[in-house]
DNA sequence: GTCTATAACGCGATAGAC
DNA sequence: GTCTATCGCGTTATAGAC
């Protein structure tokens, strides 16, 4: 009971120690691969035995649960940061940007958020609540452009938002398969980015919306 | 020195082992995950020592290379019985089909092909020639299509290539990560594979093509 | 209570001798 | 092909230090 609230020098300083363990841990994986995580390596940088790890997180799959929290809530912020800097008009793209720049410079966050490299991984929904977030804020930047009159309602539709992940989906993991080592500006793939949200707004054209 | 060259009955005794490994080790990968394979798993399926795979695969990795290359085989061999079976207009469409559904049945073949979720494996050139091909083939069903007066030439450039393995790389990887126990027929972003390739066809259209 | 260390268990990949 | 052995891993139990 006298656990519950106390928010006091111990628990900052607990929650410094936490940080430095996912620092670490992003760190290691960034050399040697999302799944070959290891507690023991992440034990010795912070001059630790590895159990006293399991003071702060009671498995590795926690520990990378924590991660994919951090990531989502990472891109989320990048989004509306974006949005915030943006006119009107230009805050879907603007997202779109800040959406991909922050998954290339953290490749590692991004493959535990969209692919699932991790053999018995889910994210738990605390962790997966900040991409749900994130998604919205993708519906509302796509219902602002129908509002605008720059494309059609149907962009809001399931299928419409479907649509949108994928093809940003699409470009971000080849370049990351292809050309890891690239970045958002210099990427061979990065580049088509502006290119599929052309060809998403002509298949919403307004108006004139047609579908076969 | 008489290792050499012995089609005999022996070499296809041990043919047929190195298919039951691998056979084995697709079958744990699709209930444990690409990652999760163990080689002592294997075994046990095989009535074996774990020690007594190393006869057959000199690492755990040759393991994950020999199920490349057989991955790549297969889709490419897909992709060209699809070719074979259509007319040509419809060659690039039905390549395209019998490629989506090969991955949503071989999901984690897909995963060792298109993403790279095993640490230290990268595939060997021989493992990769059969991808390189699939490829290949893909620009000739392109290229196809530019003779015919379907696509406009710039379809073939490298950007052209990109876009499209972008945006159907986009579909299948939004399809295998959020609804992987979909199939090709029912999947929520399968059915986004034929609007692609008509936004594929409209981007590249010829005679009044336009880039921005 | 909170943190850390040591010891130990079970499992995995793999090297070497038979 | 097997058996034995080594090493590293995630994890638990336990006990001492702040």
């Amino acid at each position: 009971m006298s656990t519950a609230a106390a928010p006091d020098r111990r628990s900052r300083r607990r929650q410094q120690t936490i940080d430095e363990i996912l620092d670490v841990s992003v760190a290691l994986m960034e050399t040697e691969g999302v799944a070959a995580l290891s507690l023991s390596a992440v034990a010795r940088r912070l001059g630790m035995q590895p159990p006293s790890l399991y003071q702060y997180f009671p498995s590795k799959l926690a520990i990378y649960d924590a991660l994919f929290q951090r990531g989502a809530e990472q891109i989320r912020d990048a989004q509306r940061e974006a949005r915030d800097g943006a006119e009107p008009a230009d805050q879907l793209s603007a997202a779109m940007n800040a959406f991909s720049r922050w998954c290339m410079a953290n490749q590692v966050l991004t493959q535990l958020l969209f692919w699932r490299p991790i053999p018995g991984f889910e994210p738990s929904p605390e962790a997966f609540a900040p991409a749900v977030e994130g998604l919205a804020d993708l519906k509302a930047f796509l219902q602002q452009e129908v509002d605008s009159g720059q494309l059609d309602p149907r962009a809001t539709s399931d299928d419409g938002i479907a649509l949108f992940t994928a093809m940003t989906a699409g470009v971000l993991s080849q370049q990351m398969a292809n050309e890891p080592q690239a970045t958002f500006e210099n990427g061979r793939f990065m580049k088509l980015m502006p290119v599929v949200l052309e060809m998403f707004y002509q298949r919403y054209q307004p108006t004139r919306g047609k579908e076969k």
